[in-house]
RNA sequence: GCGGGCGUAGCUCAGCUGGUCAGAGCGCCAGGUUGUGGCCCUGGAGGUCGUGGGUUCGAGACCCACCGCUCGCCCCA
């Protein structure tokens, strides 16, 4: 529509406004919420970091780091990189703030991430997570603890029953390598029946090969050896011990061997609650353990387990839409009676209301307005009113009117609003 | 980065194989109602038909390029 570039937002950037805005705000609310009933802190990190924060702890040869970041010079020569997500950057603050000092700390975000990625539904260059960290503590307990909270996030929204849990693990860090081993050599006697990006993916990324969508692929990947069968005991015992407390928590999932994650500092429990209705963007809230992450940050070696979750994905999941709050219109008749009116809302709003006023127009325009705005009820202030002492209190959706004395009106509007509530 | 679909008023869209094709509904503004909205009636504003080239006597319609949106791949929340 709009060609002028100055009128356009940047390509994968959106303005939030009215229902969209109300949706998100929603689900960020409702994320704040859960997460601190669940014992999380709130934590803001800045929207940007050394973009050695980034390439350190995601892994260089990953997706997001060699093709996906916003990355920049600045003017004094740093490199700077906008996040691509928040885990590095809160592990980064743990440590800068000195946070493990008193572990296990357990810590919530939310706002923007930025990845240079092709637009799709549910995906933009600047989208926003809600996400929790729960860092320095190696009990399984833990990570049933975060799981169990996404859960109830998601039941809170109304979206759980629209999911799937599917659950996995990825054992430590020897049982992980020697998986990886087994199955690269697996892969590379085929190496010819994969597609040409898992063929790249062969000595980047193998893991990944696993839930590819080529049919091909599949076919392969159908009689390659699991990765639960390398798990070495204590691995195998931790995710028992994870799905046990899932259980007892009342979480139900679906145990999927094949998921894996694209980060490279995943370890033991990788988890995807997805949906079917957002098209190809099935995962909605996502996270695992990342024993090794603050670590390489180069903090002391702590263990931790999180998820973030897509904010436009639940937003746009959500079954019912909030409503906008409905204001009270005020309307001067007469000249007179505006500086009247100007006063009267300025009380109403310090007693706690929603007051429209319009600078001008006959009173059927500004009616027009009030119902415009969707407003409950319509307050006329004029020369009979004034005569009397009172103001013309109309009920918009029944369209009835009485008589208010000017003395009473605002012990009348709050005991109208505690009936509403 | 790769492939498919699409791009006409603020919004949703119609424009048949190129020749009053620049339209409709909704919305918006004004009036009908000089102190009262939602309904109705009348009138009005608003579009370089995404942008730039090309084909043609003639293009919103055809061709090319670019831009954007969208769906899928990749990746991921």
């Amino acid at each position: 529509m709009t060609s002028a570039p100055t009128a356009r937002p940047v390509r994968g950037t959106h303005d939030l406004f009215g229902e969209e805005l109300r949706r998100h705000r929603h689900v960020a609310e409702t994320g704040r919420l859960i997460c601190a009933r669940w014992g999380y802190e709130e934590i803001v990190t800045p929207i940007f970091e050394h973009t050695e924060v980034f390439a350190r702890s995601l892994g260089d040869v990953s997706d997001i780091v060699t093709k996906e970041m916003y990355t920049f010079t600045d003017r004094g020569g740093d490199s700077i990189t906008l996040r691509p997500e928040n885990t590095a950057g809160v592990c980064r603050a743990v440590i800068t703030l000195g946070l493990h000092q008193n572990l296990p700390i357990k810590l919530f975000y939310y706002g923007p991430m930025f990845r240079y990625e092709r637009p799709q539904k549910g995906r933009l260059r600047q989208f926003h997570q809600i996400g929790i960290e729960c860092i320095g503590a190696p009990e399984p307990l833990a990570d049933a603890e975060v799981i169990a909270a996404g859960a109830h996030l998601l039941e809170e929204l109304g979206v759980l029953k629209a999911t799937t849990l599917e659950l996995n693990t990825l054992g430590d860090l020897e049982s992980r390598a020697r998986y990886r081993e087994a199955l690269v050599r697996y892969l590379d006697a085929r190496r010819n029946q994969l597609s040409a990006e898992s063929q790249l993916r062969l000595t980047r990324n193998p893991l990944r090969i696993l839930d590819s969508k080529d049919e091909g692929d599949r076919a392969v990947v159908a009689q390659a050896p699991l990765l639960l069968e390398y798990l070495s005991p204590a691995s195998r015992d931790f995710f028992e011990r994870v799905k046990d407390a899932l259980a007892r928590l009342g979480v139900s999932w679906v145990e999927n061997p094949r998921l894996v994650r694209g980060l490279d500092y995943y370890t033991h429990t990788a988890f995807e609650f997805t949906t079917t209705q957002l098209g190809a963007q099935g995962a909605v809230l996502a996270g695992g353990r990342y024993d090794g992450l603050v670590k390489t940050l180069g903090g002391p070696d702590i263990p931790g387990v999180g998820w973030a979750a897509g904010v436009e994905r639940l937003a746009l999941l959500l079954a019912q839409v909030p409503t906008a709050p409905r204001p009270i219109a005020i309307v001067p008749i007469g000249a007179e009676a505006e500086a009247e009116a100007w006063v009267l809302a300025r009380d109403l709003r310090r007693a706690g209301h929603i007051v429209d006023l319009a600078f001008a127009g006959k009173p059927a325009k500004r009616l027009k307005r009030a119902d415009r705005l969707n407003a409950r009820l319509a307050i006329f202030v004029g020369e009979e009113e004034r005569a009397r002492g009172t103001v013309t209190l109309r009920d918009l959706d029944r369209g009835s009117e009485e008589q208010v004395p000017r003395a009473e009106l605002l012990s009348r509007l709050a005991a109208a609003q505690a009936e509403r509530t």
